[in-house]
DNA sequence: AGAACGATCGACT
DNA sequence: GTCGATCGTTCTA
């Protein structure tokens, strides 16, 4: 388990939210099940330059204060009253600017993901394919609110890796060939801003 | 104090 | 594809 340190977080955040994608999330319940997830799409927020960043032009708010701590914490905001977004905070402390979380790939505690987003709703195929393909879905499936905003990413409760504890999984890299970048998900009102190519993803494997 | 808005999602046509 | 839910955050006064 090689966990990422803070250096890795430290860097530019376009950087940061490239190497990202396959790497690993851990997250650990109170009752101390272990949720993880491959890491599928990122998006980059650079509060310096970017007025889609909550921090733009360094905007420092009780809400934004966290986007100004070292690197490696996360971000954890409430969106349209009623979900939860991820971010990890990169650059180096006092540049406010993260990587927002919007998809993984489950990979282990399926089955308390599935309850935490679904209750005791049936699980149709359609429901199992979008589980954590959004970064709402993502923080539902991990039980995150902002009760976890300014977690230590080098903690012991939240945190990424190049490959999970328990082997037999691929590694973190990730072929060339599948990394995509475009335009942001829902930035419309950016100016300028809106049409940076600062979405990252993996493109589903071959069918 | 009041108002506007949002880094989303799921239900519906 | 459209649309409404829902409430904390932020800004204005």
């Amino acid at each position: 388990m090689a966990r990422l340190s803070r250096e890795f977080y430290s860097q530019d955040t376009l950087t940061a939210a490239r190497l990202l994608l396959g790497k690993y999330l851990i997250r650990r319940l109170d009752c101390g099940e272990v949720l993880a997830g491959r890491v599928t799409e990122t998006e980059a927020y650079i509060g310096r330059c970017d007025k889609a960043c909550h921090a733009y032009n360094c905007r420092r708010t009780p809400r934004t204060e966290i986007l100004f701590a070292p690197p490696g914490h996360a971000y954890i905001y409430l969106i349209y009253g009623m979900y939860h977004c991820l971010n990890f905070v990169t650059e180096p402390e006092g540049e406010p600017a993260a990587v927002l979380l919007r998809a993984i790939q489950p990979v282990a505690g399926l089955d308390t993901m599935v309850r935490l987003r679904y209750g005791d709703r049936p699980l149709t195929p359609q429901r199992l394919r979008r589980l954590t393909d959004g970064p709402g879905k993502v923080c539902r499936a991990l039980r995150l609110t902002r009760a976890e905003n300014g977690m230590d990413l080098t903690g012991d409760t939240l945190f990424l890796c190049d490959s999970p504890e328990d082997a037999g999984l691929p590694g973190s890299e990730v072929p060339r060939e599948r990394l995509r970048t475009g335009p942001r998900i829902g930035v419309d009102y950016a100016e300028e801003a809106r049409d940076f190519p600062w979405r990252f993803w993996l493109e589903k494997e071959a069918q």
